[in-house]
RNA sequence: CGGGGCGUGGCUCAGCUUGGUAGAGCGCCUGGUUCGGGACCAGGAGGUCGGAGGUUCGAAUCCUCUCGCCCCGACCA
């Protein structure tokens, strides 16, 4: 390719628009464009390095036996009716009619037609197990489209789909997956991590993320460096950080204390003067309509998840302040567990065995010393509340660490949910029916370009993997109108070609310093420079990532670089 | 959906408070000189000031409505 026939806009200064580093990167450099809120063009730059992670996607997911489709994008609402989630996907669904005023929708993902095709087909268990995927674009109405690439409302998603008669075949098929996706990542030159993820409410027993570790990123994950223990912040567990004081000793009965206008945690704490770990902090939660009172130490936080997990509910939202009161008899600032018949308790575990607490007396201005959990209310536990600064891993105890991070990928065992709803069924060695035990596995495409980009630039530009990068090499003469170095250039390109090494020749008639510039901000990860040291028959190659540069003889430069490409497409 | 911000040549932005001939830098085109980290000189092209309506002799500027984009929150398989 001749750089100087390409369409490569780059630009100067940082596109207003853009926040986040791979946001900006991308635009600048050329990759894409935006055309709306949500919704970019890829320019050539982007959809050379898409296909570059397509092709490695493509290739592991072959290579453990799964068979590449391409379904539709467009979708009749039938298939999305059946299995409930026409309903459940609520706005997030781009909905349109056809002529005939038919309901159809744009897929956000597509175990609904795999379904489909499946259920028409398999028929017995001599046909599975199966691996299906796609490359395919998803779309999705999100509520707030940002950061670029990362939260977009039409994106591109390998997306596979496991077929098994029982549990031990989704165990094989997720367990290869969680390898291939390891390879892919690995392959791409990402540094991540998986951890275990919420399943949700709907049956699904395990699942797992694959992270990338980024600012630009929107979900917190916890790992243990000691460990290796990593999960979603909504799913971690851990050891709590000790009360900062002991509990009063003895048997002691519960006793009002007035404590006018005192009201959250941290004024009933400083009125009394004790740390927040001694209080008890209690909420009315409305879940699935009915009411619960979620009891945590003081300084806890209610994990959203985890409390949806123990009150087996599907949705849930605070309680209103008359709700409270005509429950509880009190405002929010006063309440407490003890005395509640009307609605079910669940008290974070953090709280097992502490004694002569201090909470809420469910009446306005007022709260009780000395409440036990256990005795003086009933209490059934649950682990209800998010990890912490501070905690430590609950086996080991060694330090835990918060990061933000960007998903992607995901694996999933999905179980009957589908097969069930929308009866895929195959007859078993028994010529019994059996429904058939699915799961399902994404990667975001260009989420593992943008977390790429997050994770290696620096201030000329990204500096991309090789695998991934849309360009392996760039040979720039440094002077176009030098016949002498134009050829020589030339001829290294052609070479570096006919080895089978992607590389681009930057025969554009700029000054050298905008050449050098531009193949840093579009992260190219090798440049060889033809310039003066031509007439001792060597040339320089400069290293993007390590910025390191070498004189290599033109006689030995083909030769040099596909050893280093090897080699970094290896690690 | 709530809060905030911004829409002026391709890009970054000034001008708006206090209405009076649309500007700068970068980019682009032509010619020339240059050529190892975003060169220089000379000449040039390019803008319904997001859109609609209103006030006014006169609106980028004031008023009303509207559309779009960004950020925070709500939301997020």
């Amino acid at each position: 390719m001749l750089w100087s026939r390409l369409f490569i806009p780059t630009l100067r200064e940082n596109p207003a628009e853009a926040e986040v580093v791979s946001h900006q990167l991308l635009l600048r450099a050329g990759y894409i464009r935006q055309l709306g809120a949500g919704i970019y063009n890829y320019l050539y730059l982007a959809q050379r390095s898409i296909l570059k992670i397509q092709g490695i996607v493509r290739e592991e997911m072959d290579a453990i036996g799964a068979q590449e489709f391409l379904l539709p994008a467009l979708n009749p609402a039938e298939v999305w009716q059946e299995s409930g989630r026409w309903d459940i996907m609520g706005d997030n669904m781009f909905r349109l009619k056809d002529r005939f005023g038919r309901p159809l929708c744009l897929g956000m993902t597509h175990e609904e037609v795999m379904t489909s095709i499946a259920r028409g087909e398999l028929r017995s268990y001599k046909q599975l197990p199966q691996i299906w995927y796609q490359i395919q674009t998803k779309f999705r109405d999100e509520p707030r489209p940002k950061s670029g690439l990362l939260r977009v409302r039409q994106f591109i998603m390998k997306d596979s789909y496991s077929f098994d008669l029982a549990q031990e075949g989704l165990d094989a098929a997720y367990e290869k997956h969680r390898l291939a996706y390891c390879k892919i990542f690995d392959r791409c030159g990402l540094e991540y991590v998986a951890v275990e993820a919420h399943s949700g409410a709907m049956g699904g027993s395990q699942s797992q993320e694959f992270m990338v570790a980024t600012n630009a990123g929107e979900d917190y994950v916890v790992t243990c460096k000691a460990t290796g223990y990593a999960a979603n912040l909504e799913k971690a567990v851990s050891r709590p950080v000790p009360p900062a004081a002991p509990d009063p000793a003895g048997d002691l009965s519960p006793k009002e204390v007035h404590t006018p206008g005192q009201k959250s945690i941290d004024e009933v704490a400083a009125f009394l003067k004790v740390p927040q770990t001694s209080l008890i902090k209690s909420l009315v939660l409305v879940a699935d309509g009915k009411p619960f009172l979620a009891v945590l130490r003081g300084d806890h936080q209610l994990s959203e998840t985890k409390f949806q997990t123990a009150a087996g509910c599907t949705e849930f939202r605070p309680a209103l302040p008359e709700e409270m009161r005509q429950w509880l008899g009190a405002d929010a600032g006063s309440l407490g567990p003890i005395g509640i018949t009307n609605m079910k308790v669940l008290v974070d575990a953090a709280l097992e065995g502490r004694r002569n607490m201090i909470s809420g007396a469910n009446k306005d201005d007022y709260h009780l010393l000395n409440v036990t959990p256990g005795e003086d209310f009933a209490a059934e536990y649950h682990d209800l509340r998010q990890v912490a600064e501070g905690d430590t891993e609950l086996e080991s105890g060694l330090p835990l660490e918060t990061k933000k991070t960007v998903e992607i990928g995901h694996i999933f065992k999905l179980g009957y949910k589908y097969s069930k709803s929308m009866g895929l069924n195959v007859l078993d060695q028994n010529g019994v029916e059996q429904p058939v035990i699915m799961g399902s596995y994404g990667i975001g495409i260009e989420r593992v370009l943008c977390a790429a980009v997050e994770l290696y630039s620096d201030a000329n530009g990204m500096s991309l993997p090789v695998s991934i990068a849309p360009f392996e090499v760039v040979v720039t003469p440094v002077k176009a109108a030098d016949a002498t170095l134009r050829q020589a250039g030339e001829d290294i390109y052609n070479a570096l070609k006919k080895a089978g090494i992607d590389a681009i020749l930057d025969d554009r008639d700029m000054s050298p310093g905008v050449k050098f510039k531009d193949a840093d901000l579009i992260g190219i990860p090798y440049r060889v420079t033809v310039g003066k040291k031509l007439v001792e028959g060597k040339v320089e190659v400069s290293e993007r990532r390590t910025k390191t540069m070498t004189e290599v003889p033109v006689t030995e430069v083909v030769a040099w670089l596909a050893e280093k490409i090897a080699a970094a497409k290896q690690s």
